[in-house]
DNA sequence: GCGACAG
DNA sequence: ATCTTGTCGC
């Protein structure tokens, strides 16, 4: 895989990158569903030194066994501190490298941190999507922005999580009963456990989105493919 | 103005 | 995210 713009965009202040965003946040879709999905890729980044190296780990699952097809771990030098609204700027980076070297292309992939559940709508999920122009769903394990009511206790249920702020994007996404904008689910994937945030990424609807984090659901917390993505990057394994 | 704040 | 031992529970 391989792709057309440089890097060079990613040496950028915060103010550039807040900017950026807003630019490219009407670009992301979040409708339809991805098509003949044979693999699915798990992304997840971790870091050694104290921070100063950051670990790209991709992992890509056959489906429907979710059997382990390739993994691939990329290091490189960390170039961008950790600022909640633009984590994409510090992680993307390492995460392409990584993609690169992926011996086929995956029909989907699942990131984790938001989707469309962020400030701009545009989190690293959503941002990751629009380089590899992929479906792309995002499962994180705490809320940037949004609410939500109590989530039901089984497993497989789940709560709308929902925003003030509409989106930027003309073709608009759900909103609820009091036009709030849906922007992800508060998904229980255990029972007796904190339950996930699964939003669209890209080119993909929040129904979709939750079917397929339910869909890859093994025994744990996270999907498999965050999980093994989430082993990989954390060394563990 | 005062919190909150993915990984 | 990361630094870290043992411990409770299915």
């Amino acid at each position: 895989m391989t792709h057309h713009e440089d890097l060079h965009a990613w040496t950028l202040t915060p103010e550039e990158a807040v900017a950026l965003q807003r630019r490219l946040a009407p670009r992301v879709i979040r409708h339809g569903k991805p098509d003949a999905v044979t693999c699915i890729a798990g992304v997840d980044i971790g870091f050694e030194d104290g921070g100063e190296t950051t670990r790209a780990a991709v992992v890509v699952l056959d489906w429907p066994s979710l059997t382990l097809r390739q993994s691939v771990v990329h290091r490189e030098p960390t170039r961008m501190p950790y600022i909640p609204g633009l984590l994409s700027f510090r992680e993307i980076p390492a995460a392409l490298a990584a993609f690169a070297r992926l011996e086929s292309c995956p029909d989907l992939v699942m990131v984790d941190g938001q989707g469309i559940a962020h400030p701009r709508r545009l989190g690293v999920a959503s941002h990751l999507g629009l380089w590899l122009d992929l479906p792309t769903i995002g499962v994180a394990k705490k809320v940037l922005c949004g609410r939500h009511g109590e989530v039901p206790a089984t497993r497989g249920e789940w709560a709308p999580l929902t925003d003030r702020r509409r989106a930027e994007a003309p073709a608009d996404i759900e909103t609820d009963a009091e036009g709030r904008v849906v922007i992800g689910a508060m998904l229980r994937s255990r029972v007796n456990v904190k339950p996930v945030i699964v939003s669209p990424g890209h080119r993909l609807d929040q129904a979709t989105a939750l079917e397929w984090a339910i869909a890859c659901l093994g025994k744990t917390k996270l999907p498999e493919p965050t999980r093994l993505a989430d082993r990989l990057a954390s060394w563990k394994g």
